[in-house]
DNA sequence: GTCGAGATTATCT
DNA sequence: GATAATCTCGACC
């Protein structure tokens, strides 16, 4: 993992983690969906009311972890980007499980398809074994393992799932790669017929 | 397949 | 005490 490149913003490292291996210990997935967090400018991001305790990794040095509890029961994670000092991270909202299937699949045991094993930013934790003690770990030091690919065709569009009252809702930060099986089906943003 | 509601707890005000 | 970057399940088409 080459650690400069995370020192860019969130908008620009997205697209770079789509096709991306990421591992932790024996499962590897390909990340095929992210989501940008803009730290202060992003009224969606924990960050935009300051640091705190939970969010203090994202000021830290790019290229780390930053895991956060989220809905009493869920785990979600990022890759910190931008400059120390600077709070911005990418969310990983799926993947495909590449390389350690079996134990992915048996700490989801609910999944049917393997395509359900890591669709979805809580899901995707728990397929790899992240957990609220991984928040800041490097992702260059075992037991952790980034490898970027060739750029891969990406689509943009507005964000899923963040509260508040037009929280950045309009922008295009969410990435992903068009047709794959993996990529979230959740609140595809329409709205309501009858 | 889509839609709507409820679960459950760390963290913040 | 309120909030939350989500998931699962049940009802319906």
């Amino acid at each position: 993992m080459d650690r400069e490149l995370f020192a860019a913003p969130a908008l620009e490292v997205a697209p770079l983690l789509l096709g991306a291996h990421l591992s932790k210990g024996e499962v590897t997935v390909r990340i095929t969906e992210v989501e940008a967090y803009l730290g202060a400018l992003d009224p969606g991001s924990h960050a935009f009311r300051g640091r705190t305790r939970r969010n203090e990794v994202m000021f830290g040095e790019p290229g780390h972890l930053y895991t956060y509890f989220t809905y009493g029961m869920h785990v979600c994670a990022n890759v910190v980007c931008s400059p120390e000092g600077t709070a911005s991270a990418v969310l990983l909202r799926a993947g495909e499980v590449v390389e350690g299937v079996e134990l992915a699949r048996s700490r989801r045991m609910t999944a049917k398809r393997d395509t359900d094993l890591a669709r979805g930013p809580a899901r995707l934790v728990v397929a790899m074994g992240i957990d609220l003690a991984d928040g800041g770990a490097d992702l260059a030091e075992p037991p952790f393992r980034l490898e970027l690919h060739e750029p891969v065709a990406a689509e943009t569009g507005p964000r899923t799932g963040v509260s508040g009252d037009g929280g950045g809702l309009d922008f295009p930060w969410r990435f992903w790669i068009p047709g794959e099986e993996t990529v979230s089906p959740y609140k595809p943003h329409v709205p309501k017929r009858r």
